[in-house]
DNA sequence: GCGGTGACTATCCGTTTGCATAGGGGGATG
DNA sequence: CATCCCCCTATGCAAACGGATAGTCACCGC
C-alpha cells in the first residue's frame, strides 16, 4: 500500500483529506499537524511516496519548507494551499514541487492527482495558469521598495542599489527596513527569498 | 473532433507526432512549420482547444512567443522541446504554458499528455523537476556547506546558523566564505538566490 | 608514513547592515 | 487647506558580515 505524509494545521482538513485518502484511494495516510512535525514524521516513518504540505502552517515559512522537505526526503512533494493564487502555485512548481493542490479541487480529483504525482508526473489545474496575470498577494510594496528588493535578490550592497538608482545609501536603508517589515522578513537575504517566493518583482 | 495545432520546423518531427495524434488519439491536428505562420493558421483556422508549439523554431525567439500565442488564442499552449533542459521547462511553466512536452516522450504518453492538457490541467514530467540540478555548473558543496547555505536561505544570522548547527561562528564565517566562492555568489543574499536556483538543497 | 581534504577554532580588522531619530519636498485626496 | 503617503536626506551607533591569516584534528587513499 503507498505510504502519503500529510501536514496541515487545519484539523478538519487535514483528518477529512486523509479519510478521503484511505477510503477512496487505498492509501496508507499518515498525518502531521506542522511542518517541523512533518520534518519528524518523515524521518521516523519513511520512507514516504508522497508528501503534501500546506502552504500556509507553522513553521513552513512560504516555500523553503519545500525545499528542505524534498531534500531530507527525496520523494515527491506537493503544496496543499486553500488561499490558492496562480502565482504561488507556479512557483511552487518552479521550487521542485510535483503538484499543487487547491483545497477547493473535487474530492474525486484529489485522488487522481494524487495518483497522477505517485506515478511520476506533475498534477496543477490549468485554471492557475491561465488568471495568472495579476497576482495581487497581501504584500504591496511601493515600487521604489521593489526596486531595492530586485537588487537585494541580485545580491548587490545597499552602496550599490544606491548608485543604481542615483539615490543616497541611507535612502536605500529606510527602503530595506520597511520592506523587510512588510514582508516579515528578518534581514535582507531573507526579505529576497520571500519577495522570490511571492512573486514581488 | 477536438482541434489541435502544432508547430514544429522539422518536418519529420512535425508530421510523425501529427500523424500519431491523428491515429492514435482521434484528434483534428493542424500543422504549422514556424510560429509566425502558427499565428496566421490560429488565427484563420482557429479556435483551436490547445497548441503545441517547438522550443527552437523560426520566429519563437525563446519563451517570448508563448506569451503572445497565449494572449492571442487563450486556449493551452504546450511547449515541445527536443533539448530539454529542466531550466527551459521550468520556466515554460512559469510563462504560463499548459504544460512542457520532450521529444523523447513515449508515443502513447504523448497522447495521454495531450487528453490531460485538454482536460484543463498541466502536464509536465517528474524528472524535470527533480533532476533539475542543472549540474551544467557542477558546484559540488560539502555537506555542511549546504547545513550552513540552508541555514542562510531562512534568513538566520551567522550566529544563529552557529548555534543550531552546534558549531562556533567563525566556522560559519567559513563556510559562507566558500560556498560563496564556489557559487560564485558576492555575499550571502546572492548565494541564498543562486543555492535556491540551482536546487541546491 | 604522507599528502590531501573536510571540519573546526582563533584573532584581528575594515566594511556593511540594521535601526533609531529627525527632518524636507511633492503629490494625491478629503 | 489639512492630511496623508511616498520619496528622499542626514547623523550616529551597535551589530553583523566579509575576509585574511594561522593554525588543530580526523579521515582516507596512495
Amino acid at each position: 500500500m503507498q505510504k502519503l505524509l500529510l501536514a496541515d494545521d487545519h484539523e478538519l482538513v487535514r483528518e477529512t483529506i486523509a479519510d478521503f485518502l484511505r477510503l477512496q484511494g487505498g492509501f496508507d495516510v499518515v498525518t502531521a499537524q506542522s511542518f517541523d512535525e512533518a520534518i519528524s514524521v518523515a524521518r521516523a516513518k519513511g520512507p514516504f511516496e508522497l508528501v503534501m504540505l500546506d502552504y500556509s502552517m507553522p513553521g513552513m515559512d512560504a516555500l523553503s519548507g519545500l525545499a528542505r522537505m524534498r531534500a531530507q526526503t527525496g520523494c515527491p512533494v506537493a503544496i496543499l494551499s486553500g488561499t490558492a493564487t496562480p502565482d504561488v502555485a507556479r512557483r511552487a512548481l518552479s521550487s521542485g514541487a510535483s503538484g499543487f493542490l487547491p483545497k477547493t479541487l473535487a474530492p474525486q480529483s484529489l485522488v487522481s492527482a494524487v495518483r497522477h504525482m505517485l506515478s511520476g508526473e506533475v498534477y496543477m489545474p490549468l485554471e492557475f495558469l491561465n488568471n495568472g496575470e495579476t497576482n495581487e498577494t497581501d504584500v504591496n510594496l511601493t515600487p521604489r521598495e521593489r526596486d531595492v528588493l530586485l537588487g537585494i535578490t541580485e545580491g548587490k550592497s545597499n552602496k550599490e542599489i544606491a548608485r543604481d538608482l542615483d539615490i543616497q545609501e541611507v535612502t536605500v536603508k529606510l527602503h530595506v527596513k520597511t520592506l523587510s517589515r512588510k514582508l516579515g522578513a528578518r534581514n535582507r537575504t531573507h526579505a529576497a527569498m520571500l519577495g522570490r517566493d511571492l512573486g514581488l518583482m
